[in-house]
DNA sequence: ACACAGGGATACAATTTGTTACACAACGAA
DNA sequence: TTCGTTGTGTAACAAATTGTATCCCTGTGT
């Protein structure tokens, strides 16, 4: 490891100032790969911009949809040096690279240093909370469960509703709850049943009763 | 963030080697809590002795096992500086404590330093495994999975056989799997009866065929 | 020895989810 | 325009999983 480079405080800060001025952000076309299962681990992206989808292929070839990323995420935390999943774009979006090994060590940059371990940290709480949901939710639950985390991170308020934008198409849906298209399709068409949501569209929802959302 | 307390190498280095001396371990009945979901986290633990299981409460009362940990694994890492789990010790065992902390700060010990970060990446991968198993697998396989899974850290083989031992009750295999008691049990029953399996009693399982197991 | 409790297994009914098939709308290419 | 293609919604049926009730076995205490 590179713990001898550290020499002070004053020369940490420079290279912090400095990796902010460039922050090698980079462009992704809506369905563009950022990395694939098995590539080497050499960068950790925040997402900056679009909405970002983080998959696995298992032995058996199902697909299991790890997360999704909205701004503000970062992506590509891996073990032993690579990548367990594939990442790819759902919309046109730009993410900021970072090298994978500032995790290990402080002295290059320790702000992002503090950044990368909290959104380590992150990373594991969110998937503990996926994990109880594909475990122990029904079909309909899910569905909500996913409207809700998608409404508090990405939704519009207009005149007291809330409008949620749904980027990706319902088998993403399906592959991310455990569940199959016809069950997720099944499942937006109870939630408008009951009155909790209306669709423009299969790619806008309307937030009737958010607190049903939660509940359901 | 306490960048500031760093002085040099050489102190960082004697602070590593008191820090061996006196490693804080701690002893864990049956049943015992390590600590409880909403607790301050203050502590990584490392696991020296004994199972330990990992589970969260979600508002509607139902538990999810989030993971197993065994002799060699680390857990308790937070987000925010509170659990988002319990932790309880299935058998008798014990624990090693490492300030939580550590993770942000290199020069208090920078080897434990790294072992917490290629831990917390770990944990990541290993929840990102679970994640896939309770979206993409069916009742059997998931026993067989959580099966082979245990053989690959706890088992004994003897004269040509896979001796594994499973300390917990099907309740909490059920809530790990998301599965109920029921299922699992037949899931056990099943293995048993296409010969990949042979069970002593229900905490003493023979691996007969350890290439079914996989492939189921 | 006896009763009792707890964990586990099993049979059968009930429910949820997956399958299969088809209709419909949006979109792009010929 | 017309023809495919793709994504989505719907419905009927099949399959998988769960719920319920019951039974078995083992250990424990009286």
């Amino acid at each position: 490891m590179l713990h001898t480079t550290i020499t002070n405080r004053t020369a940490d800060l420079c290279q912090t100032r400095l990796a902010r001025r460039r922050p090698a952000e980079r462009k992704l076309y809506a369905g563009q790969h950022l990395f694939h299962q098995g590539d080497d681990a050499a960068f950790i992206f925040e997402v900056t911009k679009g909405t970002m989808r983080q998959s696995r292929i298992c032995e058996t070839g199902e697909r299991q949809i790890i997360g999704f990323a909205h701004p503000g995420d970062m992506i590509g935390f891996a073990e032993d040096g690579a990548q367990r999943t594939s990442c790819e774009a759902i919309t046109d979006g730009s993410v900021i690279a970072y090298r994978h090994d500032a995790l290990g060590i402080v002295g290059m940059n320790p702000e992002l240093h503090d950044r990368l371990v909290a959104a380590a940290l992150h990373q594991i709480t969110s998937l503990q909370e996926h994990c109880m949901m594909l475990g122990r939710k029904s079909a309909t639950n899910k569905v909500a469960a996913f409207l809700s985390d998608l409404a508090a991170r990405t939704s519009k308020h207009l005149n007291g509703n809330t409008y949620i934008h749904v980027p990706m198409p319902r088998c993403d849906i399906a592959d991310y709850l455990g569940l199959t298209t016809e069950t997720v399709s099944r499942g937006f068409t109870q939630l408008r049943k009951e009155g909790v949501i209306a669709l423009r569209d299969a790619h806008h929802v309307t937030l009737l009763r958010p607190d049903l959302l939660m509940a359901a």
